[in-house]
DNA sequence: TGACTATTCAACTAATCAGTTGAATAGTAA
DNA sequence: TTACTATTCAACTGATTAGTTGAATAGTCA
């Protein structure tokens, strides 16, 4: 009974750390969280978490034997995904368990933060409170496509590195809340840095969509 | 600002990956689940998972530095706990995961269970809704310590081990609950295999303390 | 103080994992 | 079919981790 009782627990938690080998690296994290935004292809995850592609691909088909990704091919792309809610979820649980408990993760933000004269973001309550104000625009600097796989309702779209082109659509008269993917993506961070010296009023506003969705707040979906 | 944005992006994601890392071991696992159930020492951690001590406590020390457990000392021995609730809930959420996602986790299961002739256990709901039946005694199968650190109110304390000796205590006519630590813990499905064997009618509730607290109800602390 | 014990540390081996490179595969388009 | 391209596989190196053993440490109790 005990050599069989001890077999099954054996069992049963080298299952469970499937899941913990498979978030036990930096950049499966990163991929991860960028696949929390939407889809994607390797290529594109490639580039965006500075892997070369066979190095993302061997990423992915570890984070795909824990479950924790799933794949669908579509012409000559493989497009990766999170199988349903609960993973982006259980990320979020992560990053919000690491948030609270490694004080080193603050001492990083706060320090890049200082470097770049950042100041303090808005808060989610301030940024519903505000959404109607005739004299407030929310910007969304993420990708075209990740707007279009959902974004804040009312917010308009303009990739950071299309806001440059696009500043004289802007008022000056207006208050501007821009967004990205979440606090450690950094396109708000850039777009309020020029935003500011174009003598903008900016702020940013630093969680993302999926923080977004997890407090049942509405997602618009589309062209917007 | 490329480089530095990268530079950040690395340690951020580095950070959280200590969480995953201190997950990636069945071993570390299992001590959190046994933390989840309260203090101990390294002594009985090392006993209870079937580690060596010294093994186990560097085990220990891996989680502590990803600050999922702390320590505490008291005359000759040194305790370890779960720094807060949010932990216990995390190592939840983890194992919700891989019940939902890895298909081989019920097989484990479904296999070990068959092969001990054990029945469906009975469900939260039905477990609240029995408790205060007459005819309906709810056993609380860990060790003593575990049951005054909290249990089901109105259950009573049968240590596993020393179930044999008082079944003289329990009426035939009354239907046994018998719980122990979790899904993982075997003492509730011996517990059961015993009474039945002893023409006992009894049944098994698989849920445990932290299930039953993170579902809202309420817990019963000290010698009942 | 000194004897004692629980716990941790240090050093080592075997095993596992990250990342690189170049070749193979699987699917598309002509 | 053939040419083409995105993706994956295979093999390798260097780095990291698990687990073992024996010694050192830190605290208790008489």
């Amino acid at each position: 009974m005990f050599r069989q009782s001890r077999m099954f627990k054996d069992e049963i938690y080298k299952q469970f750390s499937r899941i913990g080998k498979a978030l036990a690296s930096p950049k499966r994290l990163e991929l991860l969280d960028l696949l929390s935004q939407g889809e994607r292809t390797v290529e594109k995850l490639a580039r965006e978490a500075s892997l070369s592609i066979a190095n993302c691909s061997k990423h992915l088909q570890l984070l795909r034997e824990a479950r924790l990704v799933e794949a669908r091919r579509e012409g000559l792309y493989v497009f990766y995904r999170l199988p349903d809610d609960a993973v982006g979820a259980f990320w979020l649980a992560l990053r919000r368990l690491g948030e609270e408990r490694l004080t080193e993760v603050e001492g990083i933000l706060k320090n890049y933060f200082q470097l770049h004269g950042e100041l303090k973001p808005i808060s989610r309550q301030e940024l519903i409170e505000r959404i109607g104000e005739k004299r407030v625009v929310v910007l969304d600097v993420r990708p075209v496509e990740e707007y279009t796989a959902g974004h804040v309702p009312s917010a308009v779209s303009v990739p950071v590195d299309k806001l440059q082109r696009r500043l004289s659509k802007l008022s000056r008269d207006q208050e501007i809340i821009a967004y990205c993917r979440g606090p450690y993506c950094l396109f708000a961070v850039r777009a309020v840095a020029l935003l500011r010296r174009r003598g903008f009023k900016a702020r940013r506003y630093q969680e993302g969509i999926p923080e977004w969705k997890a407090a049942g707040l509405p997602v618009a979906v589309g062209e917007g």
